[in-house]
DNA sequence: TCGCCTGATAGTTGCC
DNA sequence: GGCAACTATCAGGCGA
């Protein structure tokens, strides 16, 4: 790939779209990469938090299950235990009245 | 569940340590909700600077593949050459400290 | 639920659809069940040759990583080099069908 | 790596050693991926069934919470429903009497 | 826009 | 009993 000489001519894809297209490419890829590495050391910080509550006597995968259903809709939720009732009910897991 | 804070009696679970743990879940559980809510924040600006890319005619797959070999790049040559010589090790072409 | 049976009457979830679609359950967590316990089974297998060879002074870490080698290899060259490509075009140093 | 030349002698792991090891690598190795083509070939019928499934208008999400269900023991079941609802408690999700 | 599919994440299991 | 590898689940991105 050329380096942009600073004049454009009419030529289309020229080697100036090309080196243009070159340092966009490098911009973008660089803020992404900027904020992948963000992005991942948040994910390390939470695992800490889990790992520090883990210390403390906490039984993480409770926890877990605790920040996903406040995340999750109420009703959502219902919806998704209610199907679950039906299909084990069908299997004779629960008694009709359960 | 939890450690003692020190002012209560030496009653095994007592109601102050109840209480203390309870506390600490909820200062818990807010770490984490308030780490997972700048993830998801950060998550979106990427998705933002993709997006972006893509009105500026960047093919977003290519992108993404080029981020991904990026990522590989460096750590997968150094796991070839880990695999090449603990491969010679365990067939004794190599001592244990080389 | 799932599909009529063809001798049914023309009620909407009828008590025929429900019959059927509960036996269709059944057959299908029946059949899950089967491949997992086999899927199981060979995973066993696998564990066990590890545990040989490593009686037999191999070191099962390398092994691992041999088989992840040779899984990833070909695979790896082919990726490569379609990250190669799909830059390229990106770049507009390849034509679409190239 | 030399091959096994059908003669052994007194060297310390010799060529002949390393002849062996490297048969014997070679057939464990052919063990391993003959095994994780079938299990992988499992897992391909397995999906398979859940599309199927799918298809005839089942909840796969439920099927596969029914499956992991039936094969988790019920106590241990109630005890993390039992945990759970702990927690939950404590952060306010949950009535008392709930 | 919806469904599929791949990549990221959480859970489980086996090993040390 | 903790750690690490592997597996299964889930969510977001892509194509129809």
């Amino acid at each position: 790939m050329a380096s942009n000489n600073g004049t454009a001519s009419n030529g289309a894809d020229s080697a100036e779209a090309q080196g243009a297209a070159k340092q966009q490419l490098r911009a973008i890829v660089e803020r992404i990469e900027r904020l992948e590495e963000e992005k991942a050391a948040l994910a390390a910080d939470i695992r800490e938090v889990y790992a520090e509550a883990k210390a403390n006597g906490f039984d993480t995968k409770a926890l877990r299950q605790v920040i996903r259903l406040r995340k999750q809709d109420l009703s959502e939720r219902q919806e998704q235990e209610a199907i679950l009732a039906t299909y084990m009910h069908a299997l004779g897991m629960l008694e009709p009245g359960e």
